[in-house]
DNA sequence: TTAAACAGTACCAATTTAGTCCTGTTTGAG
DNA sequence: CTCAAACAGGACTAAATTGGTACTGTTTAA
């Protein structure tokens, strides 16, 4: 399993309800209890994204943060890549000389690069506005939806297995 | 950053020099010695392999690992789903209830399931032989295989640059 | 002036991951 | 038949990462 941060997925969950809320501007003690997020993680989280300019910020009495931009504006590669740096798969890309002078064919991995590009492309598709709760349907029973997710995933689980299991 | 296990790409790179080498069957202990890879780890991931059938496994003296199918029927998507499970970017899902009750939003986080089938679709567009580098030249795959990826995400985004190292 | 709120940094704890070790079990070869 | 080569499987340890904490600025509306 490939494993998005869980502060990602705090921020899209943030991000998410302050697209959904009208209030202008949302501290961070607010939305850490709006969400349950621990505050010192929301903290951190909206700083990041104020740094990517994902969010406004707003210092003083009254402050904040807002955000201004459209929902369906912000994809979720932007989000990603403000908390995460820029997505990639493997250490082996840009030159990380890190224990790849160890293993020759290490160039070889290169090719991951494929497959990076096409998940970038994946997590550019999809916007905040994608994310989100249907705004006008009310749908409560997260029952509903957890099988359907899983649904989808078992569906597309065909990975074509040959399973050699050997009788023991 | 999007992280794979370092497991995973050894398992790639093992995997990619089993398919160039005419070798019938490798040991744990050679291919540790190919590789570069520790051989505790190298042996766990060959058993780990062969348990999915991706390797097949012969006990006793003058055994080893053999890789019996065809590098290009063998999809990266296969290989990933062996090491870490099914392809998915959250821990919200297949009913986990890990710390999801105390954030009700969290329903939201099914709409993640599009990026993961897109991402599914992109580790199973590229095969262990497109990992290879070139044993036989005259394979450029590279055109083919992206224009089969943006097919299968749906959405050609201007990801189809014939940019392969994005080293800066 | 003051307090609300963000900004930044250093730090700790818990989880995860990579790697080690050891004790079977199978099986070809002598 | 015996032996050693090789896989099978599990328990364990060490290191790296992550999530969370704490504290000390800085800005600014009231």
């Amino acid at each position: 399993m490939i494993r998005l941060n869980k502060m990602t997925d705090y921020a899209v969950v943030m991000l998410s309800h302050m697209a959904g809320d009208s209030a202008s501007v949302t501290t961070a003690v607010q939305m850490a209890e709006d969400s349950g997020v621990p505050l010192p993680s929301v903290s951190k989280l909206m700083k990041q994204l104020s740094k990517a300019g994902i969010l406004g910020s707003h210092r003083g009495a009254g402050g904040g943060y807002s955000l201004d931009r459209s929902p369906g504006d912000i994809s979720v590669a932007e989000i990603v890549t403000a908390l995460e740096g820029p997505i990639a798969l493997t250490a082996c890309i840009d030159g990380a000389d890190t224990s790849c002078g160890s293993m020759p064919q290490c160039a070889m991995s290169g090719n991951w690069n494929q497959v990076n590009q096409a998940i970038q492309a994946a997590l550019d598709s999809v916007s905040l506005a994608d994310m989100m709760p249907r705004p006008f349907a009310f749908v409560p029973p997260s029952e509903k939806l957890k099988s359907d997710i899983r649904n989808e995933l078992q569906h597309s689980d065909n990975v074509g297995e040959t399973h050699i299991e050997s009788a023991s």
